[in-house]
DNA sequence: TTTTGAGTTGTTCGA
DNA sequence: GTCGAACAACTCAAA
C-alpha cells in the first residue's frame, strides 16, 4: 500500500472539484492525487489569456487551491508545454497515471491526443473525461454527415438525444500526495494588474471560484430564471445569470446546470429559453471545432472582399465610450469598468462597431478578449462573426441595430445609462437616449453642454446606416 | 430526387 | 398611430 504510485489529476479550464470525473476518478483509484495545474503560454498553443481573464485566473486558483488544501491536497502550479511538464511531474514523483478532462480548442484537443498516445506508449495510464460541453463536437453531424452551419436543426437533434448525465459528486477527501513536488506560486505569475490598477470593479462585481459559482447559480434559480424569457433583455435589470465567467472557467459545469434545472422541475418558457443559451454556447464550440481560425477568418469567405474601414479615432472612441450614443458608451464603459457587458448591449455595440463605423469585427473581437471576464475562444469569434454578418447563421446584412430605439425599448427608464454614464444622470427618461435632440432648457438644467462633458455623435445613424447598406452590397452574389 | 418551409435577438417605409 | 412588406442567400430536414 505504503508503495502506491501516485496519479497526476491535470487542471486547465477545470478549476473546481464537483463534477470533476477526473478528479473523481484519481480519487476512486486509491492511490495519492497530485493536482497540478499547468500553465502553458506557448503562442502555439490556445490563445492566451487577456487581461481580464487572468484576473479572473488568478482570483479562481487562488479558491481552488484553497478547496484542495481543505479536502487534503496541495495545489501544484507549473508552467510550460502541457505535455512536458506531465512528463516531468511523473518522472520526477513515479506517478503511473494520469488524468484529465477534455479541452475542446483545436489545438489544445490535438495536444492531448498525442500527450495521449505518448504517455499509453511510455507504459503509463492516461485517461480523459467529458470537459466542458454537453455534447463531444466531433459527434455532432447533420443527416448528410457535415457540421451544422444553423443553429435550430442543430439544437433539435441536440435536444432530441438522452438528457445530458448527472453531475458527479465532489470528493469529501482527498488523499494527497506526501512527497515533495516543485510549485510555482501565484505571485511567480503576476496575473493581477498593477501598474495601474484596473480591477476595482471587477473586484465589486465578482467573486471567482466555484462556490461564487454556485452561490450564482442558485440566486439565478431562485430570482431570475423564471422571468428570464422576458427580462433577459433588459440590461438595468439583473435578468440574467452572469455565469459565463464561471463557465469560461470550468467552476461550474453546463452539466450542473441542466442537472439543476431538471431538480427544480424548471420547464417554464424561462428555463427553456435559458437552457437554448447554453446550446448557443455548445454551437459556438461545434463551429470553432469545424473551423480552428474562427477568430481570424470570415466564416462566410465572401467578406474577405468587404470594404472596412480603418480609423483609429473612431475605435478609440467605441473603446472607451465616447462615442455619443448613450446605450453603447454605457455598454462599453460596463465593459471597462466590470470585465463583463449584457448580452442585449453587446449586440448593440457589435452592430455600431461593424455596420456605423464599418470597423472590421476582429478589431472588436480583440477588445472583447483582453476585456472581457469570460472572454470565450468560441463564443467570441462566433459571436462577432454572427453580427458583422461574416458568420454562421448569421443576422441578416440590413439588420442594423438603431442604439436610439434599442436603447428606449430596452432601457425605457435609462437606469442602465445613468449606471455607466453618469454625465447624463440628470436626464429626462424621455430624451436620455438622444440627448443631441433636448432642449438648451432640458441639457443645462441636467448639467449637460454636448460636446465639453458628453460627446456629440461621432457618426449620424442615418448617413451610416445607408453606408453600411453600400458597403454590404458591393460584397453581395449576382442578380 | 426534388421541393418546400423555416430559420435568436430589426428597421424603415408607405399605405 | 398602426400594420404589413421588403430588405438576401443559404442550410437543413421533412414531405
Amino acid at each position: 500500500m505504503s508503495a502506491a504510485r501516485p496519479v497526476i489529476v491535470l487542471f486547465r479550464t477545470d478549476l473546481r472539484l464537483s463534477d470533476n470525473r477526473a478528479l473523481a476518478a484519481a480519487v476512486a483509484s486509491g492511490k495519492p492525487v497530485i493536482a497540478l495545474f499547468v500553465r502553458d503560454e506557448r503562442p502555439a498553443g490556445p490563445r492566451l489569456a487577456g487581461g481580464a481573464r487572468r484576473w479572473w485566473l488568478h482570483h479562481s486558483l487562488h479558491a481552488l487551491s484553497g478547496s484542495l488544501e481543505a479536502a487534503g491536497c496541495r495545489l501544484v502550479m507549473r508552467s510550460g508545454p502541457c505535455g512536458a511538464v506531465v512528463d516531468a511531474v511523473a518522472s520526477e514523483t513515479g506517478a503511473d497515471t494520469v488524468l484529465w478532462n477534455r479541452r475542446y480548442e483545436p489545438a489544445a484537443a490535438k495536444a492531448d491526443a498525442s500527450m495521449k498516445a505518448r504517455l499509453r506508449e511510455a507504459g503509463l495510464k492516461a485517461e480523459s473525461f467529458d470537459g466542458w460541453l454537453l455534447h463531444e463536437p466531433s459527434a455532432q453531424k447533420t443527416g448528410t454527415g457535415g457540421p451544422y452551419r444553423v443553429f435550430t436543426p442543430f439544437w433539435k437533434s441536440l435536444t432530441s438525444g438522452a438528457e445530458p448525465r448527472d453531475p458527479v459528486d465532489r470528493p469529501g477527501k482527498i488523499v494527497g500526495y506526501r512527497g515533495d513536488v516543485d510549485s510555482e506560486t501565484l505571485d511567480d505569475w503576476a496575473l493581477l494588474p498593477t501598474a495601474p490598477d484596473w480591477a476595482a470593479g471587477l473586484r465589486e462585481t465578482w467573486t471567482p471560484g466555484e462556490v461564487g459559482a454556485s452561490a450564482r447559480l442558485a440566486d439565478f434559480l431562485e430570482e431570475a430564471v423564471a422571468a428570464y424569457a422576458d427580462d433577459r433583455d433588459r440590461p438595468g435589470i439583473e435578468g440574467t445569470s452572469r455565469l459565463s465567467p464561471h463557465l469560461a472557467h470550468g467552476e461550474i459545469t453546463p452539466f450542473q446546470i441542466a442537472a439543476a434545472l431538471r431538480r427544480r422541475s424548471l420547464s417554464g418558457p424561462g428555463a427553456a429559453t435559458f437552457l437554448k443559451e447554453v446550446g448557443w454556447r455548445e454551437f459556438c464550440w461545434h463551429l470553432l471545432f469545424h473551423n480552428p481560425d474562427l477568430a481570424e477568418t470570415n466564416f462566410n469567405p465572401r467578406f474577405g472582399e468587404f470594404p472596412w474601414r480603418s480609423s483609429a479615432h473612431d475605435l478609440r472612441a467605441w473603446q472607451r465610450g465616447l462615442t455619443g450614443y448613450p446605450i453603447v458608451d454605457a455598454g462599453m464603459r460596463q465593459l471597462w469598468s466590470t470585465g463583463w457587458m449584457h448580452n442585449r448591449v453587446r449586440m448593440i455595440v457589435a452592430s455600431f462597431l461593424t455596420k456605423h463605423l464599418r470597423i472590421d469585427w476582429r478589431e472588436g473581437e480583440k477588445w472583447f478578449w483582453d476585456t472581457l471576464v469570460d472572454a470565450d475562444p468560441a463564443s467570441n469569434p462566433a459571436s462577432w462573426q454572427w453580427v458583422a454578418g461574416s458568420g454562421a447563421d448569421a443576422a441578416p446584412y440590413f439588420r442594423v441595430f438603431n442604439p436610439v430605439l434599442q436603447g428606449e425599448k430596452f432601457d425605457p427608464e435609462g437606469s442602465y445609462v445613468r449606471a455607466f454614464v453618469p454625465e447624463l444622470a440628470r436626464l429626462p427618461d424621455s430624451i436620455i437616449h438622444r440627448p443631441w435632440d433636448a432642449s438648451e432648457a432640458a441639457l443645462s438644467s441636467a448639467g449637460v453642454k454636448l460636446g465639453e462633458t458628453y460627446p456629440v455623435p461621432v457618426v449620424e445613424h442615418g448617413a451610416a446606416r445607408q453606408q453600411a447598406l453600400l458597403a454590404y452590397d458591393s460584397i453581395r452574389g449576382g442578380s
